[in-house]
DNA sequence: TCCGATCGATAAGCAACGTTTATCGTTCTG
DNA sequence: CAGAACGATAAACGTTGCTTATCGATCGGA
């Protein structure tokens, strides 16, 4: 049994493919083939429907993938806690970001980076959801994501900031706020409703007995700020107006009565030996960050 | 980075001699001091003392050995689910066993055994504080103690049998039972005060105001037995009166007023992802059983 | 139905690795 | 001071894992 073996499952499950799971592992396609035929022999287990087109696990493979995953988080935290020791942490911190929480992200990881430059960032935009799944199939290290709002798996929060709403329209607006209720009847343009952010908002306004229609409905936040332009007003984040600036011929308002906020932090698997690059993480973090213009 | 490189790593750690680590392995001694000096060559980092005649690890090797162990035990639980699948389950399951319980072992691992033939058992006469502490650093892989006494550690318990308490003596006894009070002024020959038995029987005899002189304390329950024919009273748990029956010539009663009992069982590391051979461990006390004479 | 693309398995050659036995220098012990 | 035990080193050897090149099989589109 070797960790090379583990490592080749473990893209294999996730790629789908012998040619690709090589490339991401640097090696040859017959290098996967071998190492894999090999660790079948070993174990006398098929781990790997071969006749299909598609390279599909076996249901012991998909098992024996898990512990694979494993046994490759060990190995990765032992290399980390290495270079901790040697006095430089090294290593790639894989970091899933719900897509309200990117702009945020730089400003919160800027410490981290600052102080140990070797290290290297991987951020993926996901959903709610999908943190927790890859959290516990150790695919990402860190979640960044709401941390009040619905049930979360078996991780550890860290709250980081609070994220408030802002109504963002492109007509001029007489006053310094607007209230949730104010919004009944109009037209907006919100998040598609499989993010966890357009569920908060539905959330707001059915509170304060507010009926809006959504015109337009996206996962993206960019898109979203072109309708506003467009002339559908919508609710945004505030880290969004934080980083980008309100845009010209715009106005953005705190949405109040309530002035709501749901906190914003990271995730990470519960374990009582601490990953040192999440450890140095989440330490970079003291004192507490908001997000900020860069 | 090689499984065997941990392997030699922890054997290492646990043996403090090249020499036993390697025999552990069943290796030559060139070949940990060589894969050891590449370990330390990839990380860059000392991982051993070698000036000292006994091989301790540095601080980074204590560190680093945790991660290893962490590995080791995904690795072996890859294989035992390997085996689980492939219809035999295979591996030596490690088991810490409190004294007074060891009379027990037998019977609560006897289905195991012939429902899994190929089954190893390793069981070790541990300290209920040794069996957290070897637990938590992978050297055994379940524990039998008492769950309802002092603290645990971080472990999943699992009620297997309720220990009872016998007054076992050499003289002839009246009635059908003794009460704790009655004990007192007696000369009784006891457990060390180390073993949580001890405490236990402390705390009975305290709470019903008797005290008593222990005149031979030991850490070894046959030799306790063998104390009790020479004219020294004993408490001795029902398990072991159940194995050996009440030796010639002595007589066992029940302790009642109270009638105590004390839980043992089964704990296990909590993880999300359990052992395969622990798991079919705890699935073969179903339903639970009480320990009995073979 | 056939051609081309893509997939994974296989073959051959090669370099690196892990292991062994034998031996050396050092350190603790009686 | 002699002997034993320890760990490091050297040399030799078999194995492993990797590469490139190529094959057979399968799927999709004209």
């Amino acid at each position: 049994m070797n960790v090379r073996q583990l490592e080749y499952l473990d893209a294999l499950a996730r790629e789908r493919s012998f040619r690709r799971a090589a490339e991401e592992c640097n090696a040859s396609q017959p290098a996967v083939s071998i190492a894999i035929a090999k660790l079948e022999g070993e174990l006398g287990l098929e781990l790997i429907h071969r006749h299909r087109r598609e390279a599909v696990l076996t249901a012991p493979g998909e098992a024996l993938v898990r512990w694979a995953r494993e046994a490759l988080a060990a190995v990765r935290g032992l290399t980390e806690e290495a270079g901790r020791f040697a006095g430089v942490l090294t290593g790639r911190l894989r970091l899933g970001v719900i897509p309200t929480a990117l702009p945020a992200v730089a400003g919160i990881t800027k410490e981290l980076l600052s102080a140990h430059p070797d290290i290297r960032l991987e951020i993926r935009s996901l959903t709610s959801d999908e943190i927790v799944d890859e959290l516990a199939s150790f695919r990402i290290d860190v979640g960044l994501t709401y941390l009040d709002n619905e049930p979360l798996g078996a991780v550890t929060p860290i709250p980081v900031y609070e994220e408030g709403y802002l109504y963002l329209t492109a007509e001029d607006l007489p006053g310094e706020s607007v209230r949730w209720g104010d919004l009944d009847g109009g037209r907006l343009c919100l998040l598609t409703p499989d993010m966890q952010n357009r569920r908060i908002v539905e959330a707001a306004l059915r509170r304060s007995g507010a009926e809006v229609t959504a015109v337009v409905e996206t996962n993206s936040i960019s898109a979203l700020i072109s309708y506003v332009r467009a002339g559908w007003p919508s609710i945004v984040p505030d880290a969004w107006v934080a980083l980008y600036g309100v845009p010209e011929g715009m106005s953005a308002v705190p949405l109040v009565a309530p002035e709501m906020s749901h906190s914003v932090g990271l995730v990470t698997r519960v374990t009582d030996l601490p990953q040192p690059l999440v450890k140095a993480f989440v330490e970079s973090l003291d004192p507490p960050r908001v997000p900020s213009s860069p």
